[in-house]
RNA sequence: GGGUCGAUGCCCGAGUGGUUAAUGGGGGCGGACUGUAAAUCCGCUGGCUUCGCCUACGGUGGUUCAAAUCCACCUCGGCCCA
């Protein structure tokens, strides 16, 4: 953010640089607080899904950084709170989970997160809890009287989350509405537990996190801090993390190193730096050459964003990897194995139609839409584009390697190897 | 509980008995142009054994040669009244 404060702690001071910072509740107490001493600080994930996506990427990073200047990160799984749903940027309910998914779910994210930080009993170890730990037990006359009473109703009311939906004329659950006042309990039970006193979230936890530092004045002595981060959308203002296959996940096996690689490949050119800055641990100065570079040597910096950037997620290896199957790939035109791979009955294959090969290798979702692909001129194999709807595999379309290639676009390949 | 309005494809939103797999917009994807970018233009955006067949307009049943469109009941929701 280009009016953030002058931070003298290394994390704000790190925090800001990067373009996390977006507001937080009390700027120079936190500032002191941090330079000062050590800070616990949380955020919450719901175990809506069973990963993460790059849209929780600025939220992941942010205990990264945290941790690695010094302070303790607290990763708080929904487990509870899941079972209520935030209603906060959502125009309708989500769906219940039940217990059971939302138990796996947890441990999903959990693979997640042992990638971007160290857990452990040390005094900087991150350490991830599960509000359903306090949540579950709740006695709902003593939480009215203890914890709803300081809540307004009013208040609650004017908070974005609720005058969304009463503004949409959409429904809003009492079990929704009660979102807020849980997320605010679980930062106190964090400040008693663990001596937690910041709470950070993207800036449309704005309301949430700010009911929570009100909550905990009210019932302890504790000052507590908020802090949030912009909301992550493309130069040209799209959503981030949503790509042709769907949400960009963090779990390898929810989707392919390699196109994780691509997605940051493909970022827009305005959007290079502000990503390195934000999803990279590469140092300010780098990332000032990288992003001064003027058209197509742009590239060269999305290469390294990409390869930063996966190599954080799976791995070093794996990320270069990635970028060398992408190198072949693209570069030299090659049929690069490293490739998503296919493999299938060479009996079957011959004769089989493209249509119905590209729907079983998952490069299209139906025979049809591999018939649309063919009618646009979308649908190459072995990069020869294909023209006939009805075109089937023969046996010279089998390359000298053994393998044949199945293009949609100019991105998305996969190999198909007869066994 | 009463009255009233509404529920359409990924989303928004037309359509009030047949020529409607369903106008339009958004989003997404493919093509051209490029730099695996953006912008722009063009195309596609239910399934299949594709000159045909099947499934679809909240659910179930009904009227009709024929329904997303009419009727009944149910479910969910908005608004108003109690």
């Amino acid at each position: 953010m280009a009016n953030a404060p002058q931070f003298k702690s290394e994390f704000l001071r790190t925090f800001a640089e990067r373009g996390a910072y977006y507001a937080s509740t009390d700027d120079a107490a936190l500032d002191e607080k941090f330079a000062k001493e050590r800070v616990t600080a949380y955020i919450g994930f719901d175990c809506t899904a069973a990963s993460l996506h790059v849209g929780s990427l600025v939220q992941i990073m942010t205990l990264r950084r945290l941790q690695q200047s010094g302070h303790k990160p607290i990763v708080l799984m929904g487990g509870g709170t899941t079972k209520i749903g935030d209603p906060s940027g959502k125009d309708e309910a989500r769906q219940l989970l039940t217990p059971e998914k939302i138990e796996e779910n947890k441990k999903g994210i959990f693979s997640v997160f042992e990638k971007f930080l160290k857990f452990g009993d040390g005094p900087t170890d991150a350490v991830m809890v599960d509000n359903a730990a306090w949540l579950d037990k709740i006695e709902y006359i003593p939480f009215l009287r203890d914890v709803g009473r300081h809540f307004s109703v009013n208040r609650m009311l004017t908070m974005d989350s609720v005058k969304l939906r009463l503004e949409r004329d959409q429904p809003l659950s009492f079990l929704e509405f009660n979102y807020m006042i849980l997320q605010s309990y679980d930062f106190v039970e964090l400040f008693k537990r663990y001596g937690c006193t910041l709470q950070c979230g993207g800036s449309d936890q704005w309301g949430n996190i700010v009911s929570g530092t009100d909550l905990g004045r009210r019932l302890t002595e504790a000052q507590l801090f908020g802090l949030t981060s912009p909301l992550m959308t493309t130069a040209s203002g799209a959503k981030m993390g949503k790509t042709a296959a769907g949400a960009v996940w963090l779990n390898a096996d929810m989707l392919k190193p390699y196109d994780y690689w691509q997605f940051w490949r493909n970022t827009e050119d305005a959007d290079v730096g502000r990503f390195l800055k934000l999803f990279t641990d590469l140092p300010m100065d780098e990332i000032a050459r990288l992003e001064a570079l003027q058209g197509a040597e742009l590239n060269d910096a999305k290469k390294v964003l990409a390869t930063e950037a996966t190599a954080m997620a799976h791995g070093r290896a794996i990320a270069e990897e990635a970028a060398e199957t992408a190198r072949r790939t693209f570069e030299e035109g090659a049929m690069a194995e490293g490739l998503p791979t296919f493999e299938i009955e060479r009996a079957k294959l011959i004769g089989m139609p493209v249509t119905t090969l590209a729907h079983q290798v998952g490069l299209t979702s139906s025979a049809s839409e591999a018939r649309r692909f063919i009618q646009g001129g979308g649908l190459k194999l072995n990069d020869a584009g294909v023209s006939d709807v009805k075109a089937a595999i023969v046996e010279n379309d089998i390359t000298t390697q053994g393998v044949l290639k199945l293009s949609i676009g100019k991105k998305k390949h996969i190999l198909v190897k007869p066994v």
